[in-house]
RNA sequence: GGGCCGGUCGUCUAGUCUGGUUAGGACAUCUGCUUGACGUGCAGAAGGUCGCCGGUUCGAAUCCGGUCCGGCCCA
């Protein structure tokens, strides 16, 4: 036992072990080893924004508590950490950093700047990651944007190429214009906006006309056919006739499609290639021609004649006023709609065709709904947001994208006869743009001249792989030791993205699901219920709350704050509470310490009291609820549990209920003060454990003070859970000794009432009960109950009438002060 | 329009799957006391028609049906 610090200084205490940690290396997996099961964690690696918010401390300490548990559990434990670098939102820094277009410098130059910024951001996440405690194993660390992980992701591309699950392909795709790239269903938000409904007439053969009703006039000209319903009876006769566009002058047919609502505008809809996906879905079913109006830049296009080179709206405008002057436009009215806009920059996706790499998703749907149901979600329910998002797909996934950093695919194309020339896996990681195909000639023709691809890849197809890169796939040969990951971690306004593609990912390229377990976690609001946003005014940065409360008090907000996979507030009353817990803790273990200078843990008591006996019963089963509810990722439940047991149960009760043994063995007996040590000791060392996971620094603290010279672990992190000791768990002491803990209780109540101090002494105790066992245990626990209570004289009667224990209605007691 | 989640003292939250003590805890409020660990702590009080309506049941916060409100996701 070393020296018990006589303040609490839980801040310096943890940035310190945060140190020995790294440096005692008990994170590090073991690869080696072979005698523990292991157990791994799908880290998602994160966008390094270069802030880490609340809700990243929710979810790493999701993680690190897991982690921490399995491993004391016995597990090898594997748990990376790796950086997901690529992507728009990190062009778009970079470009607002050095106050540059990308255009502006060369493709080489631009990454490299983008590089600077991600790494930046990365020393920035990885220090708070480290001061939050996690037990991260940085021996992993990677990042997709180097050449080393390019690899891994180019080399899935090649495989699912050879596999036929990549194909190249021009469909209508969501594009913003601009970004100017293709993006995937993933990527565009919903949002409601406030538009114009135009009622539009359009001329019939015989003289007379409809009027249709669109939000998007620029797009007349790529009308391609217009639908009614077919139960309508206003419209049923004109179906199989034509009619003519406006401004197009082209004749297009009338069709029956049940899919249109007559109540919507006139009941007559245009169908034009592409306002949105129903109009995607009738032209390929009817198999019409599309025709595409707008560029890449969102400027109209040489099919436009009079109008090109407008913008969309630009274009919107000319011909609403070009209709009017044709007396065709017959009247506008608002329109509240929902307009698909691209996640990154919000700006209004248009759907056009291009020419992009797709992979094959929707042949696997069945497959991933299998999968996800093998799968074990914590919580349960929210295995249906996969299942959900797998069945809404219509289009596979757009994997191309057209901009700078981001992982090359590893293509080229013959000059000549415009073969594609796929990499070989032994030429990654490698980039096109600077190095030929490693051939002579193109095998189908001949021709020396190749052109490199210069569309680059989806980052999702750099973070969808994860779980067998953590693995050590492709080169480690054992990897499939490490895989499926036993838990893949993420919140749930991801699953349709990450769990999603991950899924989709490793059954195309292994035909085995990626992870064993899903813990969702849910989102950190403010304190006031609503989403935290630095707008909003509820927004509180993390390294304010580290530096007031240190990390083991906001773990505790994160684990305790609510259950599993729910949102939960961020409130600074939380965090105080966690941390007033602490002190407490503090406390009663520096009371024992002060207890514990003559004990010899290696020698137990022969006879431990009833007290000692119920303290120890309740112990064993609080570590078994802690237990049960960890296993079941039960964060919440195993928080209160462990604050319940040591507030109250071992604070409040046992310490008050065996001071006097400690203070005066000289009357209670050397043997009963042992009694009383053995039971501080063991339930001390019992709650650091318990807290470990959860609060890792305290509980490293305090065993590092009091237990490392007996246990001899180096850690309180290596040291084995508390395996269940059902004998311990005695019923009969439990009952025993709430009532000896409820009657002192009552005893207190009686002297607050009286507005005595609680250590007044009692001159005469009288405790009444009919119940002869009862008597006896009355009896049992005299000296426990006079020594506490400072009673100077103590009986028990079969008969009289006192005031009564609360809970217990054949036992009273009368007090004479 | 569809799906999912939630609605529990003033506030936040547990419990709902597996129906059964006095609906648990925290914060805030109020009242006492300060027990030889506690920059505090302890004891106590007050505060709830468990969104609303109906059903099943001996018994419903919990199961079923309907309904309203809020949030998220999707179309």
């Amino acid at each position: 036992m070393k020296k018990f610090p006589k303040k609490f200084n839980l801040l310096a205490i943890e940035e310190k072990w945060q140190q020995n940690w790294e440096n005692m290396g008990i994170y590090v997996f073991d690869q080696k080893d072979s005698s523990h099961p292991t157990f791994t964690i799908d880290t998602p690696p994160p966008y390094p924004s270069g802030n880490f918010h609340m809700g990243n401390v929710l979810n790493w300490t999701y993680m690190d508590a897991l982690a921490r548990y399995k491993r004391m559990k016995g597990y090898n434990v594997l748990f990376p950490q790796g950086w997901d670098c690529h992507g728009l939102p990190t062009e778009v820094k970079t470009e607002e950093i050095h106050k540059i277009k990308k255009t502006d410098v060369p493709p080489k130059e631009f990454i490299k700047l983008c590089k600077q910024v991600i790494n930046k951001y990365i020393a920035i996440m990885k220090k708070a990651i480290i001061r939050l405690g996690c037990s991260v194993d940085w021996t992993t660390e990677y990042k997709t944007m180097n050449p080393s992980y390019w690899k891994n992701t180019q080399l899935s591309f090649i495989l699912l190429h050879k596999k036929g699950l990549i194909y190249k392909g021009t469909h209508p795709i969501s594009w913003c214009t601009s970004c100017e790239t293709a993006i995937a269903d993933a990527e565009v938000e919903h949002e409601q906006k406030q538009g114009t409904l135009h009622y539009i007439k359009f001329m019939l053969e015989d003289g007379n006309h409809l009027t249709i009703a669109t939000s998007r006039p620029e797009l007349l000209q790529a009308c391609v056919t217009v639908a009614v319903n077919p139960e309508d009876e206003r419209y049923s006769k004109y179906i199989g006739k034509y009619i003519t566009v406006p401004i197009a002058c082209r004749q297009v047919k009338i069709i029956a499609e049940k899919e249109v609502d007559p109540k919507f505008g006139t009941g007559v809809l245009m169908i034009c290639t592409y306002g949105d996906k129903a109009d995607v879905q009738a032209v390929s079913t009817l198999k019409l021609t599309p025709i595409i109006l707008i560029d890449d830049k969102g400027r109209m296009n040489e099919n436009t004649g009079k109008y090109e080179g407008l913008t969309a709206v630009e274009a919107r405008k000319a011909i609403v006023k070009d209709l009017e002057s044709e007396g065709l436009l017959e009247k506008t009215e608002p329109l509240q709609q929902e307009v698909g806009c691209c996640w990154r920059c919000k700006h209004p996706i248009e759907i056009l065709e291009h020419e992009q790499w797709f992979m094959k998703t929707r042949i696997f749907t069945e497959q991933v709904k299998q999968n996800t149901l093998d799968v074990t979600w914590y919580p349960d329910y929210m295995k249906k947001r996969m299942i959900d998002w797998t069945n809404s797909l219509d289009w596979d996934w757009v994997i191309s994208r057209q901009r700078i950093f981001a992982t090359p695919i590893p293509v080229w194309y013959c000059k000549q006869c415009q073969e594609i020339i796929l990499a070989k896996p032994d030429w990654v990681p490698i980039d096109p743009k600077n190095d030929p195909p490693k051939i002579d000639s193109c095998p189908k023709c001949g021709s020396t001249e190749f052109i490199p691809e210069t569309n680059v890849l989806d980052t999702w197809f750099d973070s969808s792989i994860t779980c067998a890169v953590h693995a050590g796939w492709p080169d480690n040969p054992d990897w499939q030791k490490l895989y499926p990951a036993d838990v893949h971690p993420s919140g749930y306004d991801i699953i349709r993205t990450w769990a999603y593609y991950l899924m989709v990912r490793h059954l195309a390229l292994f035909d085995e699901k990626p992870y064993k377990s899903v813990l969702i976690n849910g989102m950190v609001l403010g304190s006031d219920g609503k989403k935290m946003s630095k707008s909003l005014g509820n927004f509180v940065a993390t390294p304010d709350v580290f530096q007031k409360y240190g990390a083991d008090a906001p773990r505790q907000w994160a684990t305790g704050g609510g259950a599993t996979g729910t949102d939960i507030p961020f409130r600074w009353e939380d965090v105080e509470y966690a941390w007033r817990y602490l002190r407490k803790l503090w406390n009663a273990s520096k009371f024992a310490a002060m207890h514990l200078d003559d004990y010899n843990p290696n020698k137990k008591p022969q006879k431990l009291e009833l007290i000692d006996c119920w303290l120890i019963s309740k112990m064993e089963q609080v570590t078994k609820k802690v237990t049960e509810a960890m296993d079941s990722c039960q964060f919440n439940v195993a928080t209160d549990e462990i604050r319940k047991f040591t507030w109250h149960s071992f604070c409040d009760n046992y310490i008050e209920a065996v001071k006097h043994r400690l203070y005066q063995p000289e009357i209670y007996g050397k043997e009963k003060r042992t009694a009383a040590q053995y039971t501080l000791y063991t339930a001390i060392y019992r709650i650091i454990q318990l807290l470990a996971p959860i609060s890792p620094h305290i509980a490293e603290e305090l065993y590092q003070i009091m237990y490392a010279d007996d246990k001899n672990l180096e850690s309180i992190h290596v040291s084995l859970w508390p395996a269940l000791k059902e004998e311990l768990i005695d019923e009969k002491a439990e009952k025993k000794g709430d009532l000896i803990v409820a009657i002192m209780g009552e005893i207190r109540r009686d002297k607050a009432e009286n507005q005595k101090p609680l250590n007044s002494p009692i001159q005469k105790l009288t405790l009444y009960t009919e119940d002869k066992q009862k008597a006896a245990i009355l009896a049992d626990a005299k000296e426990d109950l006079v020594g506490t209570l400072k009673v100077e004289q103590m009986c028990i009667q079969p008969e009289g009438k006192g005031r009564e224990v609360k809970g217990y209605t054949d036992v009273y007691f009368d007090a004479e002060y």
